[in-house]
DNA sequence: ATGCCTTCGTGCATAATTTCACAAGGTCTC
DNA sequence: GAGACCTTGTGAAATTATGCACGAAGGCAT
């Protein structure tokens, strides 16, 4: 096996590096030339070392004793993280979520733009959203090589959710980014990104339900004076 | 210290719960009675032993040789992750997004109702948006006590995030779902779950650059004949 | 009952991630 | 240019998460 493939970055390391990135945009536009791991670690909430670890993974960036320049290190966490170029999206489901991600403009300055948009419902196909016309699901696999799509974003109901995915993969498209509430059958091959409000509603359930036991807890504790430590 | 407080589920296990609790759901309303940690592990893609010892995180619930009973299994999930109740939330910042979440009805019936949504723009407060009117920020506090808040959705602009979420905070909510692209200043007895699609589309760029990369290299090594396995 | 078959629950090994701690290497002052 | 002072980069330890492998336990057929 060559070795010369680039060595890879941890998984939970990839997950970071937008978010470093994001806080160095808002410094750049601050003004701000140079930023220690310190600096960056509390601004992203993490710890100094992990700012370290995680930019270390770029390369050799830093100045000992002085810390980063934030213009070069923004473009080297999109050089690594991809975003010297641009990747086009194709929404797949014309309903409100999938109408509003076409409409909002704010993904194309940031290198995803939305260059089409399909549906399977007859009433829906042909309508306009934003600058787009709402196409044919059966027209996928062409859109896909004739826009050059890299990136497919699920916004149908969950009854046809895979459907979806399979036409995708089949047209090619081996990164989908996922608001249908399941669980997706894909090869390995594909990178599947799930946002569902109601697992990270669920998730903070928990954590909520835990203080509020916690509470209660120390309550009854204090009353019937059996506190130990 | 007094150790009958619950057993901790680690983090990772506490993120896919809500997946299981997904796919049992389908199940329950395909009327599966019973399901093996095989099963599940398939549909949820992942391994089963994880499975295993994710639901064993509450309590010993299966039977060997058998499985799992689906819906005694559903009522567990949910009490671990304290969805027995309903946990009410308020929706802080009312653009598009925070309407839409508000008019969004399907949250209500899965225990999180939305309650209240607030603004600090005159012009939007006294607005209507599905059955709710649209609040003034500074009454936050209030609401959250008389409606029994527990969870605050920050929609607003990136700008008001942070003083959203001060707000929030003081008004004793310790649960925070983030749509801001932003990361939030918050005390660590505060749970917070970012929602930021530019993230996700920065890590899908990044496994997709990797892809590309590789398939690059494959066809260079290809045409010059370097393969060596 | 007995024995076979199935699937859970879990101890243990491995892998991934986080954190510590400090040498290395740079700047800045005098 | 020498010494004081920073902050990086990274081994190594600690923690967390994953996956294997197998004993335990229940069902079912004979």
């Amino acid at each position: 096996m060559t070795q010369l493939q680039r060595r890879r970055i941890p998984d939970a390391a990839v997950t970071r590096l937008p978010v470093y990135l994001q806080i160095l945009n808002n410094l750049h536009a601050t003004n701000v030339l140079r930023f220690s791991s310190d600096e960056l670690a509390a601004l992203a909430g993490v710890n100094a070392a992990k700012v370290r670890k995680d930019l270390s993974y770029l390369g050799s960036y830093g100045t000992r004793g002085v810390g980063y320049e934030v213009t070069y290190l923004i473009h080297q966490i999109k050089r690594e993280l991809g975003l010297l170029r641009e990747w086009n999206v194709v929404v797949v489901g014309a309903g409100n979520l999938g109408c509003a991600l076409a409409k909002f403009g704010g993904f194309a300055p940031r290198g995803f733009p939305v260059v089409g948009i399909v549906d399977n419902d007859p009433k829906k196909i042909g309508q306009t959203t934003g600058s787009l016309t709402v196409g044919d699901v059966r027209n996928l696999a062409k859109m896909v090589r004739d826009l050059k799509v890299a990136i497919g974003a699920i916004t149908t109901s969950t009854a046809t959710a895979q459907s979806a995915v399979d036409a995708l993969i089949d047209a090619g498209v081996t990164s989908i980014l996922n608001f249908a509430p399941i669980v997706l059958a894909t090869p390995s091959s594909v990178s599947v990104r799930n946002v569902d409000l109601g697992v990270e509603l669920q998730i903070l359930s928990y954590y909520e339900q835990m203080r509020t036991e916690q509470t209660e807890v120390a309550k009854i504790q204090t009353k019937s004076s059996t506190v130990s430590v």
